[in-house]
DNA sequence: GTGAAAGCGCTAACAT
DNA sequence: ATGTTAGCGCTTTCAC
């Protein structure tokens, strides 16, 4: 086990070109593979790079070449199934076509994803794909797709920003399960969701900024005012992030007064919240409580009973805000473009007849 | 909303230092934090370098240090739940230790994964995280850890390569798995991995390279041949990777002529497949099977009936890695170390007494 | 405390 | 086809 000779620095272009007798610029050329070279001069200087173990430096190459082949991705949290499914599309198709991702984790912070737009452009990144966690405050994305650094919105659409975004179908899919559960007789149901508004307080609709959200809450209220049910905004729940406030939220909520009978959560990790609430307090689903969630995450299936789910295919989301981008940075000059994904309902067992 | 006219490039340190009417070594001395500047200087530096609209060039400060402040991971992956909270703990001490990572995603492949190695050796990373894919196949981070680019290994030892590394409790929480089911009476227990051989097939635990894994067998079969149970290796299951693979071989085995009365998954996602199959077979949990599984899922505990795990601390686990890994870049030079972080086996309703 | 100048490793004109 | 020469934006001696 031969340790190697503690080089000062690593071996360069300038090297090999000494050790196979040619200049610079043409060890370079073979090295980088542009240019035009003999098939004996590279032959030649490709040999002596490997046998003197030539590692070429990406960052001197991007520094000169403006490029530096990343992307970065800044979502939510990275630990949701809905993330993680996203940035494995992202990544697989980022590779596909010679790029890495720099990821970061936001936490939902709005100062943490500053800071991390701002990492992001300092090391250069050739675009960027970012999940909002805050539908106020976006100055620093506006900025970043002023700059001329393409920018992607992944999921939670910023209306007032105009840059390429990929959402699933909101509204439609909203709309679909809120008519289920009315097809079935109910007429107290909640819609619980992360989102917030600075109060914590839903007065009014535009107070709901993110895009995604705001659709959900549209369709939901469409269709709950079509069937005669007052003041549906009332029945949204808002601030649900993380596990503890999901609990917190559901508990309380299944515990009011006057408990929903139904309800919709906007995202897995929030309906296995309200799933372990509603065992928690006794309370039987479908018989008691009916849920269905948005993202079809795969332990939804194996519950007893299995959970009624809007899915989302959430890896081709990702695929598709990946191959967005990288069209953008390889120079699409079009208007900025919405895609909406389709989504399906699979209806399961977890919604009854209202008792 | 105007735009700005199209400047050629970005605002330099040069850009800075000119309008501000210093040297372009004193404005990089403010702007990039070192030396010595007069309060004066600085804060007109400072000044006009935020009325110019000045945005350091990491790539150009990383190019001249040596350090990129960047941290190259790569996971097998991202979409299981396992890796995606031990990235979420890389993620987090990184920012706070002014890193940012860079994801790869080797799906399992080695040869994905020796590329990933190369690309993030290219870029420059101050260090790297891995989970090895393959167990026979490690030359590249042989090389990588000798020529001095500090890396250290996730969940799955190489007792090969002396680098640190942080593991779980592997053998110790299989041998308390083994022995609750043991101790209600089940004498036929499979333990199902995504861990291979060559030939598919497991004669010898030698063949089974990847440390986590066989520890984990090695108790499992400790403590089964202490029991009187013999031939406990043609009970360990091979290959379970992939959704489709692991519901294909987990229905096979429970549909087998000896089918096991209880099973060892060794992750969440087999765990998963196998309570589905044994649903689509009609196989009660746990009257007509056991299940014990590693890694404590979130679901784990809605299922009916909850299952019974080993809680793994992955989030910490991700924490640890990181932290060695900061150490090390920092300069740290002690010899390698080996940090396994405790299970806890938390029994839930996933195991009966054997009928 | 501040300035001048030399590089880091690479690519990109521009010659030859 | 190959060599020469500048830089990219920053840090870093080394003078003053």
């Amino acid at each position: 086990m031969e340790q190697p000779p503690m080089r000062k620095l690593s071996i360069t272009v300038a090297d090999v070109a000494r050790a196979a007798g040619v200049s610079k610029a043409t060890a370079a050329r073979v090295l980088g593979g542009y240019g035009t070279v003999s098939d004996k001069v590279r032959a030649l200087v490709l040999e002596t790079a490997t046998s003197l173990d030539y590692r070429p430096n990406e960052l001197a190459r991007s520094m000169t070449t403006g490029r530096s082949g990343t992307i970065g991705v800044v979502v939510g949290d990275i630990e949701n199934p809905f993330f993680s499914s996203a940035v494995r599309g992202i990544a697989d198709v980022a590779r596909m076509g010679g790029y890495t991702v720099i990821l970061t984790n936001s936490g939902e912070d709005i100062d943490a994803e500053k800071a991390a737009v701002k990492t992001l452009r300092a090391k250069r990144v050739d675009g960027l794909i970012v999940s909002a966690a805050n539908s106020y405050d976006f100055d620093h994305l506006q900025e970043i797709s002023q700059s001329g650094c393409p920018l992607v919105l992944l999921d939670r659409a910023l209306p007032s920003l105009s840059v390429d975004t990929v959402t699933t179908d909101d509204r439609a899919a909203a709309e679909q399960a809120t008519a289920v559960l009315i097809r079935k007789g109910h007429r107290d149901i909640a819609y619980i969701t992360a989102c917030d508004t600075k109060d914590h307080r839903l007065k009014d609709l535009d107070d709901i900024r993110t895009a995604s959200v705001r659709l959900r809450i549209e369709g939901f209220m469409a269709v709950c005012s079509a069937a005669g049910i007052s003041a549906p905004l009332d029945a949204v729940q808002l601030g649900a992030n993380g596990r503890d406030s999901c609990a917190k939220l559901s508990r309380a909520l299944l515990q009011s007064p006057t408990p929903p009978s139904a309800i919709i959560a906007s995202d897995s990790l929030i309906a296995l919240e309200v799933f372990k609430a509603a065992r928690h307090l006794g309370l039987s689903i479908p018989d008691d409580l009916s849920l269905i969630t948005f993202h079809d995450a795969d332990w939804t299936t194996v519950t007893s009973p299995p959970i009624t789910v809007v899915r989302q295919p959430v890896y081709q989301l990702g695929e598709t805000v990946a191959a967005l981008l990288i069209e953008r940075i390889n120079g699409a000059t079009d208007l900025a473009r919405h895609i909406v994904v389709p989504t399906e309902l699979i209806q399961r067992s977890s919604v009854s007849a209202k008792a």
